[in-house]
DNA sequence: CACAATACTTCGTGATACGATGTATTACGC
DNA sequence: GCGTAATACATCGTATCACGAAGTATTGTG
């Protein structure tokens, strides 16, 4: 899908990915697959940012004798799935504006 | 409204103002305050990217002694929306997963 | 013992929205 | 007739950000 068009969603999508479950990178990228792509290099520059936002928190484990970075969600990570939830309605709009077919004279 | 989900509408956003009929820059910005707020620097990027990519086509014409410059929608451009269309159907999806309430316990 | 899969990290680049600022002209109030 | 707002277009610099490329290290698997 068009990159711009991805850019205002992936932070949301990351979120949502870690909000039933703490989850990590690997899996992060697997359950998001079905709706978007991204990579690697991608995905844990979101997480960074998303930690440095305070939108979740980070804890190492270990896993079958390899570490893992469990990834937390907190209250200010849900108040942003919701913030993006209240702008849908602006979207939605703007998504009508373009696609209306008035001049199909 | 989040700038990073403004990035992937406000392209379409401009050529669906002109889909209709041709407009010029300080009119495309009223017309399309209702739905996205835009400044001038933005706007005027925006055209100037869409007209090197050949979705629209530029015309200055002299308007009560002043010059405007006419903006004029391609082929190109009515595709651009079209594909925008038939993309919307993968951002319904990352919605719903994004705000599906499944972990409501 | 090579190779894929898992797991995380860093670096550099290109795209892009926006504020700040500038240039002109027309219209309006006083 | 003079300032101020509105109209109209333009340029520059900056911050944000997705991504490819490349690297490190471990665990299977043939």
């Amino acid at each position: 899908m068009d990159i711009q068009l991805k850019r205002g969603l992936l932070d949301v999508c990351v979120l949502a990915a870690i909000k039933n479950e703490d989850s990590y990178g690997y899996r992060i990228i697997k359950d998001l697959r079905p709706y978007v792509v991204l990579s690697e290099s991608t995905l844990y520059t979101i997480l960074k940012r998303l930690e440095a936002a305070s939108m979740l928190t980070v804890r190492t484990a270990e896993h079958e004798g390899r570490l893992r970075k469990y990834y937390h969600i907190t209250a200010a990570g849900l108040r942003r799935i919701e913030d993006f939830r209240n702008e849908w309605k602006e979207v939605i709009s703007i998504y009508q504006f373009v696609t209306k077919e008035e001049g199909h004279a």
